[in-house]
DNA sequence: GATGATTTGTACGTATGTATA
DNA sequence: ATATACATACGTACAAATCAT
């Protein structure tokens, strides 16, 4: 359910720590533990997770890459602090690879995948009906991941994995926003149907238009508190 | 012309030694010069680059981040090494990519953009008259850029041109393939056509089309090959 | 299979550049 | 504006693991 491996903080270590640093920086990230603009200073980092601070500096140059911290030479790494017109156009990309991916999917997927992600999905209503949103989250990246993988496409399954993870952050706070979950989970059924039906361009409709509802939900929760955010 | 800041190689260093040495690792993988398969030993970069191995080390983690190399922990750097499959996969991505961008392009490009690309197509040709393949590969570079930047979703156009990047090796690989040059040329003025007309979704199957056609090219390449490469 | 050589992984020190008083 | 404080960038040293013999 974790981006990072069960790291048990103890055993022996089989990966490099700066690995595994990265990884628990990117949870922490995107679970808003870090928020945006938040200082990432070496040291700290190093005290903190009990290294010195070769394996944090590098973690934070690879989170750099992949644009999750921004880095200003000599100047110290923040956790990236998007402007609203960034993040929306992290949407609208999402949005749009979400239905490449059904689209693609809904022509390739095997019988045993639609059924796996049909038993996904009635997980999925059954936790937006009983409004535990933890659980709604997991079975939605969850839902999200099945129709990558059935892309049989392991690379664009691998980007677009790594988008989710980028925007995991905005995702929950826009999931907390009223009756989003049960709507979600509507949505979610009429793209399972398109899927179905075998009729990818449809799914593929489906798909972009409950990305981007979910997107203007953000929008107005982001806009509301613009002010704050830029401080 | 060349991902990499024109560093002049002398004077006085305004951006971080660990970011130029990636970029021009970056250059070199993706021109073929650094050819997959090829052990990256620190050591060794450091002094090819006269630095210590902390910048170059950095380099590489970078650049595995983003999948240009493969690190095993402990057993050291590899230029990645992708399998025939792997690379299909990629190019398959890159083309729905590039047909998203240009669908997008379409409805959203002012017409100082429309005249922009028009120029850089006539360009290409003119490139692909002389059978400059150089010349050709750097136009062609600008018209699919123009085209990311049109789509006015900035996220989007990084993301495409990071693709298009980890990809370039193979795309001149494929471009020497007998009379792709002048073919390639053919598509691009099909799919401007329909991009002038406002036709998006016309535009995007052509793109499609257009890139894996190059594609099924690489692959014939590729399978011809792939006993060596695995050597 | 064990030992030595090589190379990576981590720690730490120093200097340069940025921010602040 | 100058100087001081501080965090980063790079270099160097050491440790641990892999591979070659």
């Amino acid at each position: 359910m974790n981006a990072s491996d069960g790291d048990g903080e103890s055993g022996e270590q089989r990966t490099l720590l700066s690995d595994r640093i990265r990884n628990r920086l990117t949870d922490q990230i995107a679970s808003g533990e870090l928020p945006a603009g938040a200082a990432l200073d070496e040291q700290q980092l190093a005290d903190r997770f009990g290294v010195s601070r070769t394996p944090v500096r590098e973690a934070l140059h690879q989170l750099a890459v992949s644009g999750l911290v921004e880095m200003r030479p000599r100047r110290g790494v923040v956790v990236a602090r998007m402007t609203a017109e960034r993040i929306m156009d992290m949407f609208e990309t999402m949005a749009e690879i979400e239905a490449l991916c059904v689209r693609m999917a809904t022509y390739r997927m095997t019988p045993l995948e639609l059924s796996r992600l049909t038993e996904l999905h009635e997980a999925a209503r059954r936790a937006a009906a009983d409004e535990d949103m933890d659980r709604y989250d997991d079975v939605n990246h969850a839902f999200h991941e099945a129709i990558y993988l059935a892309t049989h496409n392991a690379f664009l399954a691998e980007q677009a994995s790594a988008l989710r993870i980028r925007m995991n952050a905005f995702r929950r706070t826009q999931l907390r926003q009223e009756g989003r979950m049960s709507r979600s989970s509507d949505e979610h059924q009429s793209i399972l149907e398109a899927v179905a039906q075998g009729d990818g361009e449809l799914a593929s409709r489906r798909m972009r238009a409950h990305m981007l509802t979910a997107a203007t939900a953000l929008r107005r929760f982001i806009e509301s508190h613009e002010a704050e955010t830029r401080a």
